[in-house]
DNA sequence: ATATTAAAAGACCAAAAGGTCTTTTAATAT
DNA sequence: ATATTAAAAGACCTTTTGGTCTTTTAATAT
């Protein structure tokens, strides 16, 4: 029995994303805030690290970059916390990522080779490219209000850990 | 004039891949000996390094590395170098980018939520699956001598720097 | 044998990513 | 007014990644 859990520890360690800590947090944090606020609440760091299992002070910078970029509104004191400016269009994944990480989950050589970029190709950017374009659709079409949207059709759960 | 050189050097700045530097230059480093091995050579770091443009010393790190892995075979003193036993059956990408940097690039929820890796997955989850999918297929079909002979079949000139 | 050559080993350093903690500022309730 | 609350600011620390350099070991040519 001890080791299934050793072992399922190990396999949850593994699992990773194909972006940086601080993309995923703040992906993580800012539906999570969406979803909070359309049930009236405005929830605050605290709250929200534990919500999506990241740590507390580390989620607080996070979130404070993202109402810095203006992603995201916040008031301090009692009350306080952090909500989204609803007169503002759906935010698309990608110009979060952008904004934190840059381009390179969808852009340039899955080989890396400069020459690459420009008019002659190697062969695995020809198969990368698809990919990539897919990737892009992906995060172009998904937003944070989409995403708390099939959230709260159906399973709150998963922000939360098992 | 000045401004187009400037940005042509800011937007190669901006070349990534998916994958962490030592991948990057361990498959071009790999996919470089392949090809002149075909060729009759058993190139040393120093060409190596040069030819698709890492910086010498971590490029000998990384090639040993590779062949502590059992990767690449290598001899040391004169006309020493690095080489393939070609009695292997060939290298797909697939088994170098799990020996350096992991699964990250095709596994797990793009969106890292642990709960999602079981029975229930969010919506992010099963959009990212196929893609998932495809960029496993391109690195188990995509070998180091596949690509080795792309490269053969019309542009050598994209391991070097124009 | 020995000089030369080139990889192996490993110590060391720098930058970036990830994370913690304290102090300050601005709301709000009393 | 002032106590309380919670975000903002920013200093600081740790780990990982990327990179450099020197010393050692093993080939080979003379």
């Amino acid at each position: 029995m001890i080791f299934f859990y050793i072992f399922e520890l190990i396999l949850i360690q593994e699992v990773k994303t194909m972006f940086n800590k601080e993309t995923e947090y703040a992906l993580r944090g800012l539906v999570y805030v969406q979803l909070q606020q359309t049930k009236g609440f405005k929830p605050g760091i605290i709250e929200i690290a534990k919500e999506i299992d990241a740590p507390v002070f580390y989620t607080g910078k996070i979130m404070q970059r993202l109402v810095k970029m203006g992603f995201l509104m916040s008031t301090k004191g009692k009350g306080g916390g952090f909500y989204f400016d609803l007169s503002k269009p759906d935010l698309p994944l990608k110009t979060v990522i952008r904004a934190i990480e840059g381009d390179k989950a969808y852009t340039g050589c899955g080989f890396g080779l400069k020459s690459c970029s420009d008019d002659q190709h190697c062969s695995l950017h020809e198969q990368y490219a698809p990919i990539r374009e897919s990737i892009n659709t992906l995060v172009s079409q998904n937003s944070v209000q989409s995403l708390a949207r099939d959230f709260k059709n159906g399973d709150d759960i998963l922000l939360k850990r098992g």
